[in-house]
DNA sequence: TGTTTAACTGAACATCCGTTCAGAAAAAAG
DNA sequence: CTTTTTTCTGAACGGATGTTCAGTTAAACA
């Protein structure tokens, strides 16, 4: 018996994926088997192999959509004001893009080591390219005397940590609601790094 | 052939702790098999179960020790002074603490869900003690109008996970010293959380 | 309608996994 | 020296791994 009833290319395809994300978050890279992520999708293994030429391209196709939308959503926002506002900007987007897809971080964050060389030097380019938007605004801010940082490229790193942090605590059912969660962070981020 | 010339329960203990240690933070745990741990040590993977009784138990006890260095490292320090005192101190050691173990911060941070639920409940509650006392000098600095945080479990958690992302890009041969990291960070902390 | 095409199955491939254990050999004890 | 004990080997266990592929079936097309 070969392909039942009701399965079609154009479903199979992202639920793949997102069988991948949900199985990877949880268990990490290494602990999934193919198997396993075809049985979340109801298929065969050997049917994955349509849509991924191998288990190694299903990560890296992940982390890549990741930092696609990071850097996409990121470049759609307006990046006017001076650089207090910009940086109030910058922390409420972290957080917010951040929060709303908790399995695409743990996975970006966790799995760089399973990538391949090449496929590591890629990812670690796009995440790059995001932290120097951080660093170009903590610089703006100091030239104009408005930040007081001993080191912005630490400075940047040392931000991005503590905000990316908070997918470690957050739970939607929690007390508080992102806004309010992105009003505390952005406390202490502008005091952290203020004149 | 069995037990090669110098080989002695002594060393080889320890030995298996080290290379497990050193191939699960490159590797990750479910990436490593024991085979690969006991070429390491230079013995075959059945010897291994001399020194644990399985793979689960290594990962567990070098997690539990490294828990446990933490948190009596910590006992060590005289916990005197005032609220800003006793933050720049536990910044300090925070720092110190984990560059001079990377590998075994790296492990402890990344390889958690690869616990059994009893094991992963043992290191979960050491973790909140060690974050607890954080908690407690910023409540006791809130108290003494020193500090202005709006939530202390927030800052907390915020504090911890910004110290602790320096060990993802500190390099030894790097141009900053220990000790200049530690005031770089101390900088942002003290005015993150002032009053 | 019949034909083509894309999606999927099920079995197979070689290889690796964690773990066990009888037996061998070196070190320690007498 | 001989005996005991500790440490390790080497082979084996059942099962899981990523990946391939000939064959089957449902959908799309003519």
């Amino acid at each position: 018996m070969a392909r039942t009833a009701g399965s079609h290319s154009e479903t199979t395809g992202p639920r793949v994926q997102e069988a991948a994300l949900r199985l990877f978050a949880r268990q990490g890279f290494a602990a999934v088997s193919m198997r396993q992520i075809a049985a979340e999708v109801g298929v065969q293994a050997g049917a994955l192999y349509n849509y991924t030429p191998d288990k190694q391209s299903l990560l890296f196709d992940l982390m890549r959509g990741h930092m696609d939308a990071l850097l996409a959503e990121r470049a759609a926002r307006g990046a006017g004001g001076d650089a207090v506002s910009r940086l109030e900007e910058f922390t409420r987007f972290h957080i917010r893009f951040h929060l709303a897809r908790p399995d695409a971080v743990f996975v970006s964050y966790m799995e760089l080591r399973n990538l391949s060389p090449e496929n590591f030097a890629v990812i670690e380019g796009l995440r790059r390219s995001y932290e120097d938007e951080l660093e170009g605004i903590l610089r703006d801010g100091v030239a104009a005397g408005q930040f007081d940082v001993a080191d912005t490229k630490i400075a940047t790193l040392a931000v991005i940590a503590m905000l990316t942090g908070v997918t470690t605590w957050y739970r939607e059912a929690g007390r508080l609601s992102v806004t309010e969660v992105e009003t505390i962070y952005w406390d202490m981020v502008r005091k952290a790094v203020a004149a």
